[in-house]
DNA sequence: AATCACGTCAACCGCGGCCTA
DNA sequence: CTAGGCCGCGGTTGACGTGAT
C-alpha cells in the first residue's frame, strides 16, 4: 500500500511517559477545539508528539468519561462472556463497558482473567466458534436464520408502513437493516453482519465447502419488492412471529454454540436481555 | 539491605480498513 | 480505479511496583 512512516519517525519527537504539563496542553486544546486531526494537533496543542500518542493518550487516560478503579464483578463476566463471544475485539468489548478503554479491558484480560480462567481449569475461551466440520453445519444454521430474519425484516416493515402515519416505504428499499432499527428480527441481521456472522463465514469458507445457501435470497427480495400486504395485515402477529423466531435463534445459538447463556462454565448469567426489554439493550449497539 | 522474580499497565508499533483526491 | 493519507485496532514492549528469598 505504500504506506509513509508514521509520523514519530520523525525526530526531535517525544517519546514515553507523559509529563503532567503536556497532559494539561493536550486536555486544554482539546476542551477548547475538539481533537480534529489527530496529525495536526501536537502542532497546534504545542506539544512535541507525534498525533498517535496524543490520540491514544486522550482515548486511554485523559478523557473525562474514563472510569477508573477496579473491575466490578459484572464488568468481569461481561468481558469474559463477550471475549468468548468475539474474540479479541477489544474495542467491541469496550463499547459494552461505559467508561472503560480498549487497553484497559486488553490489559485486564491478559493479566487476570486469563490467568484466572486457567487457574479455574477452564480452557480459554476460543476467539469465534471452533473450526472444523461442525462449523458448515453452523454456517448453515445462520444463513437460514439470515434468510428468516431478511423475510421477518420484510412483514415487519410492511406492517410498520401499513399501520405508520405517512411513514415513507424507504426500509424496503435497503437490503440491510435501517440505522436506529432496533425490531427483534432486526437482531439476526445485527447478528449475522456482526463479527460472530463474519467469524462463521470465514470459518466454513476456510473449512468445508458449502453449497450454497442463498438458493431462496432472490425469491425472498422478489417478496419484499412486491410487498405481500396480505402478512402484512396484522402487524401484531409479525412481531410475535418475529419474537418466537428470535427466541429459536438463542436457543440454537445457546445450545449449539454455548453462546449467550451462561451455563455454568462461566458462571450463571445471561448476555441478551429477555424479550420484553429487547429494543432497549444496548448490546445491539455492538452489531452495527 | 540487596537482589531477583513476577505482576501490572501505560505507551509504542505496525497493520489494515476507510476515505478522499 | 487507484494511490496516498489518516485513524483505529490489536499485539507487544518496557518501566515501574511489589513481594519473596
Amino acid at each position: 500500500m505504500g504506506r509513509a512512516p508514521c509520523c514519530d519517525r520523525k525526530q526531535g519527537l517525544k517519546k514515553g511517559p507523559w509529563t503532567p504539563e503536556e497532559d494539561k496542553l493536550l486536555v486544554d486544546y482539546i476542551e477548547t477545539n475538539g481533537h480534529g486531526s489527530w496529525r495536526l494537533l501536537p502542532k497546534l496543542a504545542g506539544l512535541n508528539r507525534c498525533g498517535k500518542s496524543c490520540r491514544l493518550r486522550w482515548t486511554n487516560y485523559l478523557r473525562p468519561d474514563i472510569k477508573r478503579g477496579p473491575f466490578t464483578p459484572e464488568e468481569q463476566k461481561s468481558i469474559i462472556q463477550l471475549h468468548a463471544i468475539v474474540g479479541n475485539k477489544w474495542s467491541m468489548i469496550a463499547a459494552q463497558l461505559p467508561g472503560r478503554t480498549d487497553n484497559e479491558i486488553k490489559n485486564y484480560w491478559n493479566t487476570h482473567l486469563k490467568k484466572q480462567l486457567r487457574k479455574m481449569g477452564l480452557a480459554e475461551p476460543p476467539p469465534g466458534p471452533a473450526a472444523g466440520s461442525p462449523a458448515a453445519r453452523h454456517m448453515a444454521q445462520w444463513e437460514t436464520a439470515r434468510l428468516e430474519a431478511e423475510a421477518r425484516l420484510s412483514l415487519l416493515a410492511a406492517a410498520s408502513s401499513s399501520s405508520g402515519a405517512g411513514a415513507t416505504t424507504s426500509a424496503s428499499s435497503s437490503s440491510t437493516v435501517g440505522a436506529g432499527s432496533d425490531k427483534p428480527a432486526d437482531i439476526y441481521l445485527r447478528l449475522w453482519s456482526s463479527d460472530i456472522g463474519d467469524s462463521f463465514r470465514k470459518v466454513a469458507k476456510a473449512g468445508s465447502s458449502l453449497p450454497p445457501a442463498n438458493k431462496d435470497t432472490a425469491v425472498i427480495k422478489q417478496e419484499r419488492r412486491s410487498g405481500d400486504d396480505s402478512s402484512a395485515a396484522s402487524s401484531e402477529m409479525a412481531v410475535a412471529l418475529a419474537l418466537e423466531e428470535y427466541q429459536m435463534f438463542l436457543d440454537l445459538a445457546g445450545e449449539e454454540l454455548g453462546l449467550f447463556q451462561g451455563n455454568g462454565r462461566y458462571g450463571d448469567f445471561s448476555l441478551f436481555q429477555p424479550l420484553d426489554v429487547l429494543a432497549e439493550a444496548p448490546l445491539a449497539t455492538a452489531f452495527k
